[in-house]
DNA sequence: CCTCTGACTAAAAATCAAATTTGGTCACTT
DNA sequence: AAGTGACCAAATTTGATTTTTAGTCAGAGG
């Protein structure tokens, strides 16, 4: 096996994805971006949907690597979860696919782009569900319903970031910290 | 004076702006359906937005009104939150015209809508803020930024409303009120 | 006078057919 | 068997044309 096509086809496409988004990427311009016979990517991946499926998928994956990565277990669990929090939403301003997605669903509404930020909400929330269980398990907090404090540590953390801006200054992380810490914390310690 | 021209304008436009919503309402309709001249309407309302934003603002009065209508002096601060949360976030279910601006504002889009929208949930915010503001003074709850909780508190609510529902059963107002109690009302709690 | 009107206009939006683009296929090459 | 690109039906874009609409204003009516 001379050269992984697979591989290519998902580099031109993520590629692609990234400068021009999901709408305006043709299978025209990814399979000459890879070098690739266009009937070539038809034979890894049904259709185009499902190609942007694994590009997505593998930015999940990269989001929650390097989410995992700030967990310092020295530190206290709130501590953590702002870490992570933070971590989290900076993939927002730095990473040019996730921008661009962001930025698409905004502008033009792809239907498809809107399944797939609803579904990287849902593997954040899941993965926030596993810590914050794991916590509860070893006795670091109390809890009701992990489910829900998940949801709404996503959405309070997502409503500081970008609603808050649309009538005032920006709130600084430290900012964001300690009103997550006043709010959310309180209620989880035990 | 033998009729009221303001008033039928207002009330044909409301009508016309309920049923149709912002973009679907022509001035001609409006003139017709208050059996006025199409030219009247200019004397009293420089364009269509500032007709709307007229209507718009009693209805925002309208929902301060009834929210205001709810407090009870011998209930808890908590308690009253809970109620008036309740009954603001009713309207959007209730009040023809609010269901007409979400529903045109989800699917078309239509940007003098947006606005009306913002501009409401500052009313809201502005108006749970002052009655924060009060409750701070009389002692009953310690405080860091009004502005913060009011907004988190809306915010908060409106999730656990409509955005929860993408993936999970309804809440029911008991529960939301639960949820906010536990969450947000427990940092506030002198 | 002064209020009110609806025919009028310029600009915006809807319509529609033609032209172009695009996702996906498959007969053929290597 | 793996890979390709010409090909096709379907979707999208274009642009010229028609229709609708916000806003005006000359004049009617009281």
């Amino acid at each position: 096996m001379a050269v992984d096509r697979r591989r290519l086809i998902l580099d031109a496409a993520t590629k692609s994805f990234s400068m021009f988004g999901f709408k305006a990427t043709t299978m025209d311009r990814v399979a000459k971006l890879a070098n690739v016979g266009k009937g070539t990517i038809y034979t890894f991946f049904t259709n185009k949907e499902e190609l942007f499926e694994e590009i997505v998928s593998t930015l999940v994956k990269e989001m929650i690597a390097q989410a995992e990565a700030t967990i310092r277990p020295d530190k206290s669990f709130s501590e953590n979860v702002q870490q992570v929090l933070a971590k989290l939403l900076e993939f927002r301003t730095t990473h040019v696919l996730m921008i661009k997605l962001l930025q698409e669903e905004k502008e033009i509404g792809t239907p498809a782009v809107l399944d797939m930020l609803n579904h990287i909400e849902d593997e954040i929330i899941s993965y926030l569900k596993s810590k914050i269980d794991a916590a509860t398990q070893k006795g670091y907090i109390i809890q009701n319903d992990s489910e829900i404090t998940s949801f709404l540590l996503l959405k309070t953390y997502v409503s500081l970031v970008s609603d808050w801006e649309r009538n005032h200054e920006p709130l600084s992380s430290e900012q964001i910290a300690n009103i997550i810490k006043f709010y959310l914390m309180k209620g989880l310690s035990s």
